[in-house]
DNA sequence: TTCTAAAAAGTAGTAATTACGATTTAAGAA
DNA sequence: TTCTTAAATCGTAATTACTACTTTTTAGAA
């Protein structure tokens, strides 16, 4: 715990972003919230202004588009809600993710399944990226939904 | 082209909806840009308003969703703009995508990728589904830009 | 041609997000 | 510690995408 936010303001620091409260405050709403899950942004806006009354939607949501330029967190969009999650490595090590749709927790994928043998179906394209994501119940939540 | 207009207006009767001017100037505007790519709501929205001055969003939004519950056209948020696409197939045929960063063009790919050996990962997970997409440059849009 | 349920128009409202000038503050230098 | 200044935040308002609701129009059946 200490040594991701340790981590999040080296990154800050490292790329001239000033350690102001608001987003000490953010990154500990973050880390105690999101390190397993997406949140959605708006719940993200609706924590910042109960802990910070005066604070304004810009200041929260430019904070978010920042976080996420440096990589401290990856965006999602669901549906139609928009959400983060702290990142869980900062190596931005390629992965893919398990959300569960019941609970939200993640579990990242051992295994990239787009390889050559994909790809190269797509005669004469240049492939340069690709986003794979699979969806369901986490153990807790089917064990939970299924007695 | 008539093929695709009649097979939308089809299931649009077959469900006991009524063919408006409205609904098929949209299926045309559909048919015309979006088979092979996805054309985001906002310029549907658009151009509706230019076609039909005084038409409400209201129904340019109730007629994308209906659509979309009826399998004409394919919904998808792409960063934070949402969009659709016209069906290719009215079957349903579990299939993934492909999509030019460029000009947005779509291509379908033949195999899915996401098998057991990929869910076989998630011990005690209920896998319910998945999306899988790819992103790169197309064949045209390859060459224009690489010369 | 008439009838009626469904669709569209018209008007307004809401939620999420962004814009921008004024003010405050973090953090390095003196 | 105080000063300085660029960066960040505040405060207010605007914008964008989308939805609600009531009235009017219309597609399609009888």
């Amino acid at each position: 715990m200490a040594a991701t936010i340790s981590q999040a303001t080296k990154v800050l620091k490292d790329n001239n972003f000033k350690i102001t409260k608001q987003r000490r405050a953010m990154l500990d709403f973050l880390i105690a919230t999101g390190t397993q899950r997406y949140v959605d942004v708006t719940s993200i806006d609706n924590f910042m202004r109960e802990t910070f009354p005066k604070m304004s939607h810009n200041t929260i949501y430019r904070n978010i588009s920042e976080f996420a330029e440096l990589g401290i967190v990856e965006r999602q969009v669901n549906g139609k809600h928009a959400s983060v999650k702290f990142q869980c490595d900062f190596n931005h090590e390629h992965h893919h993710h398990f959300i569960c749709n019941n609970c939200g927790k993640v579990i990242e994928l051992k295994d990239c399944p787009i390889g050559p043998e994909v790809t190269s179906q797509l005669k004469g394209c240049m492939v340069t990226g690709h986003m794979v994501q699979i969806y369901g119940l986490c153990p807790e939540c089917a064990k939970q939904l299924n007695q």
